[in-house]
DNA sequence: CGTTTCGTCCTTCGGTTATT
DNA sequence: AATAACCGAAGGACGAAACG
């Protein structure tokens, strides 16, 4: 069942049927009832292929995502990703997510932009200086940053507040007598990890306590290496008494 | 008579396949 | 080897019928 033939079944023109079911406003109220009664008993769904030709649109939006066999299982991503189709499935558009080893990221980039897989691309995990955006940025494809990133485009991006988020973890507990504090970070070239990291040693600094070299330990990033770190800390000849984990 | 609603006609998209 | 037709839909320009 394709338009043609839904318009016949009407006996109306294509044109009329189009616009009733994209919304267009010179359609009566009742023609656009009848259309999107009909679309729905002949099970009626515009050819996607036909759809981006006309439209050179993909309605696809896509993230790029080195995966690591932890992220299925990760609570987290699976929040993120679950947000993004929410927002997604009402306007009709699909998320399609390519997974890919990390060395071929970059290229996975020129792939989706060069053939116009997606309409706009959401990049996650953010780099200090971010390679990927400044290649969309300069491509003009939309897309999204998750974090920020050093690089100049100007593009869009949302963030956490990582520089509070930090003070308030090291407030919270110097407010619980704690003074030995450490720290356990994701790799510094991550946007998050670098601006958290920064905003530890600066809320020590203001308390007027000194860091512990090792006490802090960085290129964690999953549960082996989480733990190894851990243990690493406690180990050492003056333990701190409290540790802040910048990841979950 | 002015507005609403719908139709006709035409072009466009990018690539494949059939026809000159 | 060049050209045209074709796929299915979007959408713009314009005209005309229906309506209040």
């Amino acid at each position: 069942m394709n338009l043609k033939s839904l318009a016949q079944q009407l006996g109306i023109s294509e044109t009329t049927v189009s616009r009733a079911l994209n919304g267009y406003p010179e359609v009566s109220e009742r023609t656009r009832q009848r259309v999107l009664a009909a679309a729905e008993e002949f099970g009626y769904r515009p050819n996607p292929m036909a759809r981006s030709l006309a439209s050179g649109r993909t309605n696809v939006v896509g993230i790029i995502h080195p995966l690591s066999p932890n992220d299925l299982a990760d609570p987290m991503f699976m929040q993120i990703v679950d947000g993004m189709v929410e927002a997604l499935e009402e306007r009709q558009m699909d998320l399609i997510m390519a997974p890919v080893s990390p060395v071929n990221e970059l290229r996975a980039y020129e792939h989706m932009v060069k053939e116009r897989r997606v309409d706009g691309l959401i990049v996650g995990r953010t780099h200090l200086y971010d390679e990927r955006i400044a290649y969309l940025a300069k491509q003009g494809l939309p897309f999204i940053a998750h974090g920020r990133t050093s690089v100049n485009e100007p593009h869009a991006w949302f963030d956490y507040d990582n520089e509070a988020g930090m003070r308030i973890a090291v407030e919270h507990l110097l407010a619980h007598g704690h003074q030995r504090i450490g720290l356990i970070s994701a790799p510094l070239d991550m946007n998050f990890a670098r601006q958290r990291f920064a905003s530890f040693g600066k809320a020590m600094q203001a308390a007027g306590l000194s860091q512990n070299p090792r006490h802090l330990i960085e290129n964690t990033n999953d549960r082996r290496s989480g733990y190894l770190a851990m243990q690493k800390i406690l180990g050492s000849e003056t333990p701190p008494s409290a540790v802040i984990v910048d990841n979950h």
